[in-house]
DNA sequence: TTCATGACCTC
DNA sequence: CCTTGTGTCATGAA
């Protein structure tokens, strides 16, 4: 049977933070995206521990978390995400990973599935997943939590047991207690929604869950999401995939102010644009549609999108159709106001396919 | 089957 | 003065 680590890096941007600024040793950390309006306009990205025991977290108003850090006197600095050096460290960190163990999935910046079914026993396991945490912690100065277990479902639910700087193991023979008394909107896929609907039907924990039929559970969430949900309760989860396709590709951003003229937008939604090809050619790929992203003033999302006749890398198809689409929902709207704007690019191929598109074209 | 859009998740 | 940014999947209509 495989046996599965998952490795978290530890409050990662807060960390990269710390490791080129010393100064930051003492105070807590408060990774921010800031919107551009006003001084503290903007969303948490990410907090420190320190920052964590004051309330703050991700997602929360940056205002709000200055009020917080405020209200009790602690030092916490606040700084503006760099996304490009937290992945630089990020990189670095993940091939590091990578000489240790046959396969790794990098299930995003900070986190990463390893296979070690190359050593066979749980101890073993233990050795090399130590070896890593401390490599990462000499070459990077980051410490890392990490959870060994037979799938990645198992893995990810261990490595979050002892956070930060913990390793914790889960081998086969335990995972059905490990799992009993766990709150079912601790699961991999399972938030706030599905939390209270499970609610509904008597399940809070996955000991709970684990007693609802399949059946029951496919009428309720329907047949995908459903059989998940079985599949999660039983411990069961999925295969490591060391590359998976992207599906789409998108840059979203909030306006300087509430609008609803095209000179304003324009300019955003042409760099968007730039940005999103930019991406699209390093992954080699022609993408086929085109879907502009409206946050309105009142903070609802809408996208609206459009089905490319040929796939296509232009910036300028991009740029012209999601600014098509924008006009068209202003038209339809007239009263709704933009705050936010997003371009994004998907039903993508793969960069073989040109020769024959291209003759199709013609 | 394809297309368009919203729901939902994570951070 | 108030919330970022990115992605996958389900679903209903054409």
């Amino acid at each position: 049977m495989a046996i599965i680590a998952h490795i978290d890096l530890d409050s990662f941007f807060a960390s990269c933070e710390r490791v080129r600024n010393p100064d930051l040793a003492d105070s807590g950390v408060v990774i921010c995206m800031f919107s551009g309006r006003g001084q503290d306009s903007g969303a948490v990205s990410a907090a420190d521990y320190t920052a964590r025991d004051l309330g703050i977290h991700a997602g929360m108003p940056i205002s709000q978390a200055r009020q917080l850090a405020s209200d009790t006197g602690r030092d916490v600095a606040f700084l503006a995400a760099d996304k490009p050096f937290y992945k630089e460290v990020s990189e670095r960190v993940m091939d590091l990973i990578r000489e240790h163990v046959d396969r790794i999935e990098v299930a995003s910046i900070d986190e990463a599935y390893a296979d070690l079914s190359h050593v066979d026993t749980y101890d073993a396991a233990v050795n090399v997943m130590q070896r890593v945490r401390q490599e990462i912690r000499e070459q990077e100065d980051v410490t890392a939590s990490a959870g060994i277990g037979p799938n990645k479902l198992v893995a990810k639910m261990a490595s979050d047991q002892d956070k930060p700087d913990g390793l914790t193991t889960v081998p086969p023979g335990t995972v059905s207690a490990f799992l009993a008394d766990m709150p079912v909107k601790e699961l991999h896929g399972v938030g706030p929604k599905t939390a209270d609907r499970l609610q509904e039907l008597g399940a809070s924990t996955v000991r709970e869950l684990r007693d609802i039929s399949v059946q029951r559970l496919v009428t309720v969430f329907g047949e995908t999401r459903g059989i998940a949900l079985h599949e999660k309760a039983q411990g069961e989860g999925s295969e490591i995939l060391e590359e998976r396709e992207k599906k789409q590709l998108s840059r979203i951003e909030t306006l300087p102010e509430n609008t609803r003229r095209m000179s304003d937008i324009r300019p955003v939604i042409r760099k968007l644009s730039e940005d999103v090809i930019g991406r699209v050619e390093n992954h080699d790929m022609r993408y086929k549609r085109v879907a502009a992203i409206f946050v309105t003033a009142e903070l609802e999302r809408q996208t609206r999108s459009r089905t490319l006749k040929a796939p296509t890398r232009s910036v300028e198809t991009l740029f012209r159709t999601a600014e098509s689409l924008t006009t068209d929902f202003l038209e339809t709207h007239p009263d709704v106001e933009v705050r936010r704007i997003g371009v994004r690019a998907a039903a993508f191929d793969s960069g073989e396919q040109q020769t024959l598109d291209r003759f199709q074209q013609e």
